[in-house]
DNA sequence: ACGATATGAATGAATG
DNA sequence: CATTCATTCATATCGT
């Protein structure tokens, strides 16, 4: 990720060189963007913001860089999108026993987590950005962008009980089972049948495939 | 390349010391896995996993040693999309037939001349790939840029020919024009209050959140 | 140790 | 919301 830089200006991002690469044709996040965002999605639960919540927010982590709503939108439908991602890649890590404390929690890896938390908001309008004009489509009846309109919440004096215990850098994957060496099956072949790719590749008359290179064989002797 | 890589101790990294966190950067994947990964990028045609395949792929790919779905995940999307990056470079060494075949023709790269065929796969997408100008092309009205036809091609990518085609859903337009209008504040621990996110949510019995990583913590402040 | 390269990992952006 | 692509960062390994 972009950990290595957290001041870009992201104004000087236009290259008057020649025919380089533009300096930054996405957005970086700064820290503190990144922070209010996850603030935000952990803390608030918010995980599909609207129109509205979305350019409040752009608004908000403009102060700490240059941002636009999109950034807002592509960055929570990115990091939903990941977190239930990663969840369909683990293999069940264990079964929902109904009343059953087994400490699942044992793979903090990224793509193993399991900080699941409430939901705050309770709809999501399945909206979608127009890139033509940087614009954001609903399919859903919310209120126009009022920016300044809606201001109904006045409520919590926000200590905030994040701040100290929040987001903190977890460590990778730190403990996975290599599980037994070798499976000595032999059989290397039949790909196509525990993947479930399919069954009629097997009709194919090529009983011996070619790997382009052997590099990883380099060890293998 | 890692080609050389041992038998995947895990705890050779001269990291297994004291400290925990991040014992091994990386997946380092052993010969084996990398051969069976190959067998299923090119002899299955497998370039992108669903997540029901990763799972099985990793969890056969874990008699070799230790696998996590996300990195069978990544290999794959590594693979492909370097295997892409290098094409992308060739200098048009093909020579272009007068037969106005699918552009679904990939030119042999000088880089790596393996032979992947038939794609079982079968999840074509209405577009292809032009290696020209690397661009994206969508299969709807537009003719094959014949490569080398001359060094035009004359088509606009996908992101360019939208706007009627696109989305014509039930949407509206929500605004989210970078126009800001900034809340004029400065604690950012107020999130509830200038998104509008909730009210109730204060009512909630888990003070505490299990924030997975602050990566971007670098030079926060 | 340093540079070059290969590649695992992460993420912004985009499309379906 | 799922999937994919492109770009970039991070790091392991190797050559010098």
């Amino acid at each position: 990720m972009e950990t290595t830089q957290q001041d870009q200006d992201l104004g000087n991002n236009r290259n008057s060189s020649y025919l380089c690469r533009q300096s930054s044709s996405r957005w970086t996040p700064t820290s503190d963007q990144i922070r209010i965002l996850k603030e935000l999605y952990y803390n608030n639960g918010i995980r599909s913001p609207t129109a509205d919540q979305i350019q409040r927010i752009a608004a908000r982590l403009r102060h700490y860089g240059k941002i636009e709503g999109k950034n807002v939108f592509y960055w929570f439908q990115n990091h939903k999108a990941r977190e239930r991602q990663k969840k369909r890649f683990i293999p069940t890590p264990a079964p929902p026993p109904p009343s059953t404390t087994t400490a699942t929690t044992l793979l903090p890896s990224p793509f193993s987590d399991h900080h699941h938390h409430m939901h705050i908001q309770s709809h999501h309008p399945t909206h979608f950005y127009n890139q033509q004009n940087h614009k954001l489509y609903t399919t859903h009846h919310i209120s126009p962008p009022e920016a300044g309109s809606s201001s109904s919440q006045g409520f919590m004096p926000v200590g905030c009980s994040y701040g100290s215990v929040a987001m903190e850098k977890s460590f990778r994957e730190c403990s996975i089972s290599p599980g037994e060496s070798r499976v000595a099956g032999g059989t290397d072949h039949d790909f196509r049948s525990w993947v479930g790719v399919d069954s009629y590749s097997l009709d194919k008359t090529k009983p011996e495939y070619e790997i382009p290179e052997e590099d990883d064989d380099g060890g293998g002797g």
